[in-house]
DNA sequence: AACCTAAATAAGCATTGACTAATTTAAGTT
DNA sequence: AACTTAAATTAGTCAATGCTTATTTAGGTT
């Protein structure tokens, strides 16, 4: 790989990473591993404020990190793609085992 | 896991991947997966000035993310340890390949 | 209609992060 | 000794981030 290829592949994974880099935002990941779970069942596990914890969500939304089905006043959160899947199964790999 | 060693892994991986997630040194992390390069041969491949581009380099030693040899007036970096080697292997395995 | 609950948003403030410009340290060279 | 080069550090500025408090939106209940 070249390093105009490297630069701009480096910048795109950074900008994924970034958005996933924060404690209460990878705690969240980690809990949809398994599958979608509802705001109000993570806010469970959070020490945050409802407002803070709920921006956490906004910026994991905005980034496409998540997605969102909607169900009456309930909202479940899920991981958006395979590559988001396989980031959080690499970390676990990494770290956990 | 329960989610108290959820949340102290979260917050591990996270300050790991908090130093790792900028473009200009995720960049610098790549071109060290073959081994040891220069400070000035990692620059030269960057848009920075010199300073700039050393307190990245300060942010990698200080988080222990990357290693260093003194070599005369140059000095050789290299990726500190495997989990470094394997978080860069996995994003480029699910980024680039 | 009045109320309640889940969730998101807005405004404001304090902290952190990334840069520039200037200086310093340390090793080599003339 | 004076100079050059590689690399790091310091001080200062500006933008981005993460929180708090207050308010809003939307769906469901009495």
């Amino acid at each position: 790989m070249d390093m105009i290829d490297m630069k701009e592949r480096a910048t795109e994974v950074a900008d994924v990473l970034k958005t996933m880099t924060h404690p209460e935002r990878l705690m969240v990941l980690c809990q949809l591993v398994d599958g979608e779970v509802s705001a109000s069942q993570l806010q469970e596990n959070s020490t945050l404020s409802q407002s803070a914890f709920s921006q956490h969500l906004a910026v994991l939304r905005k980034n496409n990190i998540v997605k969102v089905r909607k169900e009456s006043q309930s909202v479940f959160y899920s991981l958006a793609d395979e590559r988001i899947e396989a980031l959080i199964a690499s970390f676990y790999k990494i770290f956990c085992e």
